[in-house]
DNA sequence: ATTTTATGTCAGCCATATTGACTTATTTAC
DNA sequence: GTAAATAAGTCAATATGGCTGACATAAAAT
């Protein structure tokens, strides 16, 4: 028993704990965005026109800049996606009010059914694995989760209710 | 007071509460991934070779069956990377001592500073959101993340101390 | 009137994944 | 001992989703 409480296998544990951390990050991720797929595959699209109709759905109105702030990619990256995801009837654009230079994006009847589809899997995953950890476990998750969060974007997580009607981000 | 505790409003909640679940994990993943990133380039390398240089340096002595298995991709897709890496000296194979035909997979001692390197890091993201949610935190998002987590790779998560000596998987 | 901003587009490049077909050693099974 | 299965590798073609750079247009801000 003297040493397993050494400093030696403190730290072996800790090194192993801390890997564990890293790689149920990389399993959990993998798993979790491997579902949508198959469904995704049937309309011809792929993972990056996915996260693009979740947000789009997530903050109707958002503008091109604040969605593409929100997925951090380039604005050409974006382009192919977008422009397929509109031509195809599932997202609408509409000049902004304020600032006409603006499209705000929406997502039209036929975007909103897929989004439900796409993301049905992913919510029920979620909601299954809350519901067995119970909620105090879903506390420490959501705090270490924010934890390894940028900092940037931890603002994107209220503890309670999020201000309704206007999305996050300047807009 | 009425509404707070009403159906609506606690499927409002659920829905949030699942939705902030899905995004946390999108964007732990994005900010947790993209700090090798830097490191990897003045190599010449990308994320799967940060992800081969982790298992392996994770599972030394480690086959390419069961490394393929880990990162679920096929062996054409690990072939460039692995043939890169083994060719710049950051990994050796050695033939099986019970199954001549595998090519047991090693890093190097330059595989195995370049692994330190990459995911230092990384240890340090999780470490620091470990010590900041404490210790109750840490045990409730590791079963929420084992909740989200393909029941075929729970394996991987052993609850204490893991087998020493022989790694993880049929090898 | 000039500059800045929001958005879009063209062109080309790179990394990483896929499928399919085929090869070579080696081990296992009959 | 021969046949079948397995571990690993390779060649070729293709798709996806990123990137940079350069340039265009309209609207807002100075």
């Amino acid at each position: 028993m003297a040493d397993i409480k050494s400093g030696v296998n403190l730290l072996f544990l800790r090194e192993e704990e801390l890997r564990q951390g890293i790689e149920m990050l990389f399993f959990a991720y993998r798993d979790f965005t491997a579902e949508p797929d198959v469904i995704l595959a049937d309309y011809g699209f792929g993972r990056a026109h996915h996260r693009v109709i979740y947000f789009v759905g997530r903050s109707p109105g958002i503008t091109v800049s604040d969605l593409l702030a929100t997925l951090g990619i380039t604005k050409q990256s974006l382009s192919r996606v977008l422009s397929q995801l509109v031509a195809e009837g599932f997202i609408i654009q509409t000049p902004g009010l304020r600032d006409r230079r603006q499209r705000l994006l929406e997502l039209t009847g036929k975007g909103v059914a897929l989004e439900r589809q796409l993301t049905e899997e992913q919510r029920q995953r979620i909601a299954r694995a809350y519901r067995e950890a119970g909620a105090e476990a879903v506390q420490g998750f959501r705090k270490v989760m924010l934890g390894l969060i940028d900092e940037k974007d931890r603002a994107r997580f209220p503890q309670r209710l999020p201000a309704r009607g206007l999305p996050r981000g300047r807009s």
